[in-house]
DNA sequence: CTCAGGTAGTTGCAGGCACAACCATACCCC
DNA sequence: GGGGTATGGTTGTGCCTGCAACTACCTGAG
């Protein structure tokens, strides 16, 4: 997902005297830091990962993750919907996306012969060698400077917590 | 990146066939679970908070940002780089949606008369009416999409969780 | 056979972000 | 004072995002 770092909001508290009611009533101030930290954790962290990435290998962060499905899948290639799903960005990011995948000669976009509405994308041999060099210092990156933070316990038991969070915030990005 | 609903295990295995090497060794599986589901948390919360403050106050989170620092500052104003620190943008980013908010007559740009090199950003009682008009509403939704999705004590130890993580990637946003 | 309705993908548009180069001002030191 | 250097902001550029409107195509009901 990606990429630049989205906007880090604010300090919550101390508004209260502006809004005129206890700001904290409004958001618990221990939810308030959670957020920030959130926020600040995945801003960094992203930046971070997105510049060493592009520097190394040519390749944004979106860029790898859309061919890290297309490596994965059947033949190397996925139909544009399933993409964006698997991607989690919206068809037209991916539609632009693969654009830019299919100038460097990573991806070709191929119509499909049985649905005329399908069109495949498929991970070119070259685009295959492109993810294979960039694959492991990335990870590397993500194991230093994501991975490296908490001990594998603290880890799962953060990503419970995240999963939570997502769950409650279930919506599908493609309508 | 990658967020599919597969298991990451599969994806790991599935990067080993590719890379030639055990993947695992690149990135534990523990840790890609954690970093997908940060990237779905993310996504999911701002995506859906960015929407619906947009559609009730016609401002974006980077704008609450903004104007929640000024309202928190002496006099409502702070100089713009203080402002980009404060929301964690890069001074250009600061420059333009300082454009923005200065169009909707909610902030105002002075230079500084001591220092000609300051400027003053300064938020307007329109400003402030817009702010207090979208607050509650906003903090009502972070803390239904993000502060009720778990109890205190475990809010407590993700915000300690990620600030580690944080402090691993302390990099400034604008050197 | 045909036409309405649904699906797949692209495009127009509006915006968001950061980096680097750049201009203006201030400051300091000779 | 004049020139080098540091600081504060803005601008140029390029990349990214998603929504809504649109085209192309398929499919099922009549």
């Amino acid at each position: 997902m990606a990429t630049t770092g989205k906007p880090v909001s604010a300090e919550i508290e101390a508004l209260s005297v502006v809004l005129g009611t206890d700001a904290s009533k409004l958001l618990d101030p221990t939810v308030a830091k959670a957020w920030i930290a959130l926020l600040t954790a995945y801003g960094r962290v992203t930046r971070a990962l997105s510049s060493e990435l592009m520097d190394s290998s040519g390749m944004s962060l979106a860029d790898f993750d859309v061919m890290a499905q297309l490596v994965r899948s059947e033949e190397y290639r996925l139909r544009m919907s399933e993409l964006a799903d698997a991607a989690l960005i919206s068809k037209s990011g991916l539609t632009r996306r693969i654009d830019r995948l299919a100038v460097n000669g990573w991806v070709t976009r191929r119509r499909c012969t049985e649905d005329g509405r399908v069109h495949w994308a498929t991970l070119t041999p070259l685009g295959l060698r492109a993810f294979k060099g960039a694959a492991p210092g990335h990870l590397a990156a993500v194991a230093d400077r994501f991975g490296s933070a908490l001990p594998a316990s603290e880890m799962e038991r953060l990503t419970r917590d995240l999963l939570k969070i997502a769950a409650k915030n279930a919506e599908p990005i493609n309508s």
